[in-house]
DNA sequence: CAGAAAGCTGTATATATTTACAGCACTGCT
DNA sequence: AGCAGTGCTGTAAATATATACAGCTTTCTG
């Protein structure tokens, strides 16, 4: 047989489902500090077995994107491998942000302006990138135009939290608050006007939480 | 007495055993990707009971290093005050100050609050230590209270530059703007007169120059 | 010296968690 | 048709973990 495959390491084809569960358990890492127990994996899937959960593990661990521990509670460890199939988890370089292209994902190539190296655990949660800021919208937060604010990726904002929102293809950083059916966003800055957006007429989603404010000074 | 309720736990004199704790737990996350539970501690340490581990991680909570969440198995979380607690093992560590007590030099040991790892090539020129920002004069520059200021240790200033200076035993952060016989140490904030300081009568030393700000939001 | 706080031992127990066994439905190959 | 792989449900243990209660040393301090 000539196949000149030579399929050593078969490399490892995640289905699109098993990489929303490594998503998951990465995501659950960053923002909790330790990887998720079967029981809570299937509970965000909406499992009712936990089996389902470590079926998965199982194939996972078996494709070498993470490791598994016997016997031992939330042994779950992500591998180098994990790390390159996955955007942005525990880096040392978060990428810059400049303008984003309306329509296009914050984190597209085309946004990315620069790579800063900075010590990613400063921050908590851990920032996913940071975003260069326009305007003056936030001035009275002491965020200024041109300042680096880091940004953790999560899709859930609490009342009070400075968030990087979408709505309708604009990225806009504002002072979330929910109310109903209404999401106000809220400038910190008397010559803006809270943005109040109709949820269930406008698209809004929170792409990430303003963690952290980066301000360097130019050299003169 | 009455001092700044600032700090929403108990103060943090970690004792050396329990600095010991704090850091066998970083380095098992560091390690295997998730805390140990109460039995790995107690087994590392030689204690036969794991009530041992069990106080110890209530003590840590209690002065606000960790995080424990009731339920959960492994559910300890560093927080950011234990990351600036803890030996920096790569980066460059930057001595965060406070508050500078009177007539001491900034960087005296008794004014350093914590250490912070940060990539120090972040800021240029490179900084020396991170002043804890106290009071509202810069706000108008986006320098709000409890903000860490990057600082450069120099000398000399030229005028429009972030300047931390000391006059007569007092420690301030103003923008510096030098004119004859006086230098005026500007407040961004029209509720704070300029401080006009004539050279020939007090003694104004620059103690650095502001290359950078870093603000860290609150955990919630 | 009393009392508090740090550090432990020892015992228990309710839960949290892992993990095996047995199946069912669907898909893409061969 | 048959077989392997993916994705699940359901049930059941074994065992890993968290965590309360009771008490015993030291050390330090008012």
């Amino acid at each position: 047989m000539n196949r000149s495959k030579r399929d050593k390491t078969v490399e490892k084809p995640l289905t699109p489902r098993q990489r929303e569960i490594l998503s998951f358990i990465s995501e659950h890492i960053d923002i909790n500090g330790f990887p998720p127990t079967r029981s809570e994996l299937s509970s965000h899937f909406g499992f009712r077995s936990p089996n389902a959960a470590e079926s998965h593990l199982k194939a996972l661990d078996s494709k070498g994107v993470i490791r598994l521990e016997r016997g031992r509670s939330r042994g779950i460890t992500l591998t180098t491998l994990a790390q390159a199939s996955l955007p942005g988890t525990q880096r040392t370089n978060l990428p810059l942000i400049g303008r984003v292209a309306a329509g296009s994902p914050v984190l597209a190539q085309e946004n990315i302006e620069d790579e800063l190296r900075l010590d990613a655990g400063l921050f908590h949660p851990r920032p996913h990138y940071l975003l260069r800021v326009e305007g003056m919208s936030m001035r009275d937060a002491g965020i200024l135009d041109g300042d680096l604010l880091a940004v953790h990726r999560t899709p859930e904002a609490r009342d009070g939290q400075i968030v990087v929102a979408r709505i309708e293809d604009e990225v806009t950083v504002k002072r979330f608050e929910h109310a109903g059916d209404h999401v106000l966003l809220h400038a910190e800055n008397p010559d803006y006007a809270p943005i109040k957006v109709d949820l269930r007429r406008q698209a809004l989603a929170i792409e990430g939480l303003g963690v952290g404010v980066l301000r360097r000074f130019a050299e003169s």
